[in-house]
DNA sequence: CGCAGAGGTAGGTGTAATGA
DNA sequence: TCATTACACCTACCTCTGCG
């Protein structure tokens, strides 16, 4: 664990014990006095504040300044701040209220409902074991570290570096996205962050932490007996059929069906030939040519599509899969989802998520891994040295580089037989036949707009790297198409 | 040992949209 | 307007863990 990463740990801990040590039957509790108990935290900000964030005091309270370097000016602008920074305080604390009676009676205050939906988003598209008390703590302290951390990356990496340097190096620029994230989808969280304490940012990522909690399972619930079905059309003879119900403690390499599906693609003329001998392999634990046979960056065999998938090109048929995005009904549509159908709008008509993201698929890709194992609680780590946590940054880093081939093909695939119907999409132009006057017009649209985007990103580029991950939908950033 | 909280599941309920 | 559909998500309940 590197030094930084044992400092959060350490402030993590700390913020804990900090709120457990007052900590009251909370059902008992009047709502004054947790009103008194929001108000009075508010103090205990100044422990945390830096240096480069004074402790906005009200007027009253502020020393003197001499007569003559006091600008009138300067002194009402002085007032203003203040008084905003009041606003700001007040405000906060009312939602923060709202967050920790919700967290206490796990009811959905309709006052935080835009809050509520976000969260659910951050395991989605974000990361789908974030730990949000972490992420929010490292952008407040670390925020202003950001630059010397781009810098550092942009500088050669010294060959001489360490595995532990390079760990760190990768976390902290997970985090950095991650935090990135949540700027982005949740509402005021930059402003909040300046003027939270200690104890309301444990409730802010509690709040968060449960809700994205729960999205992992209502969606993990939701695929969980999908997957017996999609299992018919493997196109395979022999698996065809499979029991209408395979309990969860009996699936993973326990049974032929699922084992297959968990098979890497590469391995699987071996499993044909003799399945029971390789599950036993597996649960035995695979050990030395075989030791990292299911390792994450083997892709199962459920990441493909069967009937491209070439074993000559392993990225072929990779991440051609069903849609958890768009719903059951639209598994086996060509192009998704129709625009009118009955029904409550899926997850990507809720919350206009117009095209994937690597995130996305990965989410999607580690929930039916942990669907099609027998593990009956939610962990990373599977039988044969298997890491939940490796498939999904092997699934993101395969997008790594957005002008490949593979992952323009993929992304371009998933625009038309997922996301073709999702209701102010922009309509993919016909690759045959001759453009419309509109079809030229967008083209020549979008081609400017992009001029414009990357000229803007060339002037800021000395100041501002951008984040090489791909932008995270959410509702502040809708309608953003992967640039293919 | 009891309590509280975290993390999980199953099943019921709510709801947005369609179509008769 | 109302029945139907197909989904999201809420609720109740369970187990496990940490703490006093």
């Amino acid at each position: 664990m590197s030094k930084r990463q044992r400092e959060f740990e350490a402030l993590l801990t700390k913020s804990k014990k900090s709120k457990k040590t007052p900590r009251m039957p909370p059902r008992s509790l009047p709502v004054k006095s947790r009103t008194d108990a929001v108000s009075s935290n508010t103090n205990s900000n100044d422990e945390l504040r830096t240096e480069q964030q004074p402790i906005p005091q009200p007027p009253s309270q502020q020393a003197p300044l001499p007569a003559a370097a006091i600008n009138a000016t300067q002194s009402s602008d002085n007032i203003q701040d203040a008084r905003e920074v009041r606003r700001r305080r007040k405000k906060l604390a009312k939602r923060i209220e709202l967050m920790e009676h919700d967290n206490r009676t796990d009811e959905l205050s309709p006052a935080l409902a835009h809050y509520h939906d976000q969260a659910r988003l951050i395991a989605r598209t974000v990361h789908p074991f974030m730990r949000p008390g972490e992420v929010l703590l490292f952008g407040k302290h670390a925020a202003d570290d950001f630059e010397k951390d781009e810098d550092a990356e942009g500088s050669d990496s010294d060959e001489s570096d360490s595995s532990d340097a390079l760990d760190d190096r990768t976390q902290r620029s997970e985090l950095k996205y991650q935090y990135k994230s949540l700027l982005e989808m949740i509402p005021n969280l930059k402003d909040d962050l300046e003027i939270m304490d200690e104890d309301q940012l444990l409730i802010l990522s509690t709040y968060l932490n449960n809700r994205v909690r729960r999205a992992r399972g209502d969606d993990g619930g939701s695929l969980r007996d999908r997957m017996i079905g999609y299992m018919s059309e493997s196109g395979i003879e022999d698996y065809k059929n499979p029991p209408a119900v395979i309990e969860k403690f009996r699936r993973g390499w326990y049974n032929w069906y699922t084992a297959r599906m968990l098979c890497p693609q590469a391995a699987l003329d071996r499993f044909d030939e003799d399945p029971d001998k390789f599950c036993e392999t597996i649960m035995a634990g695979p050990e030395g040519e075989d030791e990292n046979i299911i390792k994450a960056g083997n892709f199962p065999s459920f990441l493909y599509d069967q009937d491209l998938a070439d074993p000559a090109q392993p990225t072929k048929g990779l991440l051609r899969g069903k849609s958890l995005w768009t719903g059951p009904g639209s598994a086996r549509l060509a192009r998704g989802r129709k625009d009118k159908t009955p029904g409550k709008p899926p997850i990507a008509w809720k919350y206009k998520l117009d095209h994937v993201t690597s995130r996305t698929l990965a989410y999607t890709a580690m929930l039916v891994r942990y669907e099609l194992n027998s593990q009956t609680s939610f962990q990373t780590t599977d039988v044969g040295g298997f890491d939940g946590y490796d498939l999904f940054s092997e699934i993101v880093d395969l997008f790594s580089d957005p002008e490949s081939q593979w992952c323009k093909d993929t992304l371009d695939w998933w625009d038309s037989a997922v996301f073709a119907n999702v209701p102010g999409r922009q309509k993919p132009t016909s690759k045959s036949g001759p453009l419309t006057v509109a079809d030229q017009l967008r083209i020549e649209r979008c081609a400017a707009i992009k001029a414009r985007k990357a000229a803007q990103r060339s002037d800021r580029s000395i100041a501002e790297r951008p984040v090489s991950e791909p932008t995270v939908s959410s509702q502040n950033s809708q309608a953003v198409l992967p640039d293919n």
